[in-house]
DNA sequence: ACCGGGATGTTCT
DNA sequence: GAACATCCCGGTG
């Protein structure tokens, strides 16, 4: 299990999207397999939080890259981002779908609501539900990662040499970009 | 299986 | 006020 260096992140989202497929998502002893990505692509970007610009919320987007963007969404939900490219551009990529790894007694736990393994990380919210991810995760540093706090490791599974393609979940604007990656076929991709 | 609607609160117009 | 990088539940077939 290698921790990913800070210049694996450093590279554009559309580029690093599909290379984080495979990755192992790792917070204290959960752990799961990315499955599922989009790219955001910053200021240029209509889908991305970054269109506008830099505030508040969106901070950690512009900040150095192997970082973690957490947003709270529809009231109730928190949905987590790998930042890429360089600082002050705006780039990221979501984290939409894992497998569960290790540590499914916690999450099961932490997600009552589902009703197979398979529903336990297959969605933005719900990976982060199971893994613990919220507010005190954002701008949580992945290369050098507080003690239990999250990060990336690779196991040496490639990813995919021809990951699926498609345009992007649950967007107004942007929505034409083909910018989602993901495994075909994996049953813990999100619907 | 598929489909429709409600939950819930921050951010932006 | 409206939109929102979503999820869950309860209906029908």
């Amino acid at each position: 299990m290698r921790r990913l260096p800070r210049g694996f992140y450093r590279r554009d989202s559309r580029e690093l999207a599909p290379l984080l497929l495979g990755k192992v998502l790792i917070v204290g002893r959960r752990r799961a397999r990315i499955v599922e990505v989009e790219a955001y692509a910053g200021t240029e970007d209509p889908g991305s939080h970054a269109y506008r610009g830099q505030t508040k919320r969106n901070a950690v987007m512009f900040g150095p890259p192997g970082h973690l963007y957490v947003y709270f969404t529809y009231g109730m939900h928190w949905c987590a981002n790998v930042v890429s490219s360089v600082e002050g551009v705006g780039q990221a990529v979501l984290l939409r779908g894992a497998a569960p790894i290790a540590g499914l007694e916690e999450m099961r736990a932490a997600r009552p609501a589902a009703r197979r393994d398979r529903d336990l990380c297959s969605g933005p919210a719900r990976l982060c539900q199971a893994l613990g991810i919220g507010p005190s995760e954002d701008g949580a540093d992945l290369v050098r990662p507080a003690p239990g706090g999250p990060w990336l490791a690779d196991d040496g599974t490639p990813p995919p040499l021809e990951p699926a393609v498609s345009t992007r979940i649950g967007l107004t604007r942007g929505a034409e970009h083909p910018w989602r990656w993901y495994i075909a076929g994996d049953p813990n991709v999100s619907r």
